[in-house]
DNA sequence: TATCGCAGAGTAAACGTTTACAATAAGGCG
DNA sequence: CGCCTTATTGTAAACGTTTACTCTGCGATA
């Protein structure tokens, strides 16, 4: 028996279709008898109710979106654990699109927004130029968003967010890295467009600029978030007639393909060149040498920001509640920095 | 002006709601005239379909789920992006479920799956016993169903699937580990579930028979998929009296975390130990020393995949087409693997 | 015993589409 | 000019729920 509505409950049970409905949504509002009458009608016609009647009717989904640049990054796939299952708790699943491949332009994203295919959306580091785009196109039909893993601008700054405070980790790290004796640093940074990175390079050039230290034009470059762009962008620093002793990466994806390269050039890390990177993603620490990075709780991030998110759906968008949220963030030295060669 | 219904269009086109309907819909069956008075008002009143809706009353969501062990691990990502790519050109959206972590149960699958919450389900390397009992729950109901990356088992044979030949290519790995010269091989398997598994470590076997070479007791290990378990893994497989020296990993996660713990026990990679692994995923080439491994086009798994089960969503699932789909598969020689120092 | 209150169950409308069918308009042909 | 065909539009039902409202009947209270 393929499609068994309710209707057919309710005739084996010899109710209305209304005390069917209720059985499974509001026990309490049914006698014990009916309730079991209803219940045995259930398991004998193998019903099961149809949740897209469910949702056309109800007005929600129970679907919640979210935008990250890309899940390939296992960062992001950590965080994603945590919105996983703060989401299953809440009864949600969760619908993921990438900015990065291409997957989805700003203006599908704010066709599915429109038309109530989920009920609220996470954008995840994507708060520029993308993320303004669909916040725009969402101002007059104001879906729940919650930002994650970064500092949402000003001007758009009636969004509630959790992230950590990314330029005192970059500080941090930078500072770090010039305890440790160094005095070239370098930087690769993921994206102009990305304000994630824009909070880590800033971060970069106020720990250079407390510690009076130049940065050489040519020792900050792009590396794209990928491995491949991060490669490039070593080359190039490597290539630098006075360059850096040490590199700033900010993220551990970038600073992978940064070790790479670093130690196919025949340069040894740490001893000739130091690298810190930045995420404490798993594969860090089985890196050659394993990596010193910040390490983000990136689960907990997911966890908040979901729930941020169905607060915001329960009370109907309500008013408050567009604080930014800091968690806190940690370095973690392993051996991919030591003190400079000079 | 939030919610506007095709009515509210209707209205200001001074059409029937049934017009508006076929303008968006049946363009062709609507004077041009009356079309563009619909237009007009389509885009004054801000009207875009309520989806819900449509989804309810077409009878599907145009939501495809796709459950895998771990979306984290970077194979699986690499599939992902085929299945979004061919997803998205064909109208669909997808959903991720993991088993790996508990996200869900295959009761919440088959709950999911009976409910008609989507319109098919793609099983990527999660047929046992996982996969099997969605199967079983699906026999009455029978939802499309396709099975990438691993060979379906007999009983259950009706279903189409897209994988390389698991068994050659880890044949082919093994084969290679022994035309270096490697005698002593052990083997890092994914975990006893899964069948995906089951035919790498038959291959390696095979292999080992053809070359008439013994498999010690305690070679053969159970690397769980992750890093940690193949780090353990490793660990024991060095602590064996005659230990190997060449060490296949039935996936590159795997082999990352094996090649780590050989160089954290003080041995040289290949000198003294040899390390191969499988799925060639985008960190294998910027390992120290590059990994060697097999390489499957994942994107191109992906992709078939999602179109086969579009075609079977179309033809509401019709009859033949349940045959496997075998991809070419390559091995891909790097670093990590080299004469045994005997 | 009559009345009131209330709990439990039923009736029917509503959600926003799509679509089969009916109706109307238009156009062609005799 | 009238009739028949066809193209276009309108009408209304249907999809499977949920839920406001109505109704019934029972127990308690006066």
């Amino acid at each position: 028996m393929p499609d068994v509505s309710i209707k057919e409950v309710a005739k084996l049970a010899s109710v209305s279709i209304a005390t069917v409905s209720r059985c499974i949504n509001n026990p309490e509002k049914v006698t014990q008898k009916t309730r079991l009458k209803v219940q045995e009608a259930i398991v004998a016609t193998g019903y099961s109710p149809n949740t897209l009647a469910q949702s056309f009717r109800r007005g929600r989904t129970n679907l919640i979106m979210v935008v990250l640049p890309s899940i390939g990054d296992p960062f992001f796939t950590a965080v994603m654990h945590g919105i996983r299952s703060a989401a299953k708790a809440k009864g949600y699943s969760v619908l993921i699109e990438e900015t990065q491949h291409d997957t989805m332009t700003a203006d599908e994203v704010n066709a599915m927004l429109v038309s109530r295919q989920t009920d609220g959306i996470i954008l995840l580091a994507t708060m520029s130029p993308f993320g303004t785009e669909v916040l725009s196109a969402n101002s007059r039909r104001r879906l729940p968003i919650v930002v994650g893993c970064e500092k949402v601008s000003s001007e758009l700054a009636d969004l509630p967010s959790v992230h950590i405070d990314n330029v005192s980790a970059a500080r941090e790290a930078t500072s770090y890295l010039i305890s440790q004796g160094h005095e070239r640093i370098g930087m690769i940074y993921g994206q102009v467009s990305s304000l994630l990175t824009r909070d880590r390079e800033l971060g970069y050039r106020a720990a250079m600029k407390a510690a009076k230290l130049p940065i050489n034009t040519g020792w900050v470059t792009e590396g794209k978030l990928s491995i491949a762009g991060a490669r490039q962008a070593t080359r190039e620093l490597l290539n630098q007639p006075d360059r850096p002793t040490a590199i700033f990466c900010a993220n551990d994806e970038m600073a992978i393909g940064c070790l790479h390269e670093v130690k196919a050039a025949g340069l040894s890390v740490p001893d000739d060149m130091s690298v810190i990177g930045f995420d404490d993603i798993r594969y860090a620490e089985v890196m050659d040498p394993p990596l010193t990075t910040i390490s983000q709780p990136a689960a907990e991030i997911g966890e908040r920001v979901v729930y941020r998110l169905c607060r915001r759906i329960d009370e109907g968008r309500g008013n408050g509640d567009n604080e930014s949220e800091i968690v806190p963030h940690k370095l973690v030295i392993r051996d991919s920095v030591g003190e400079p060669a000079d």
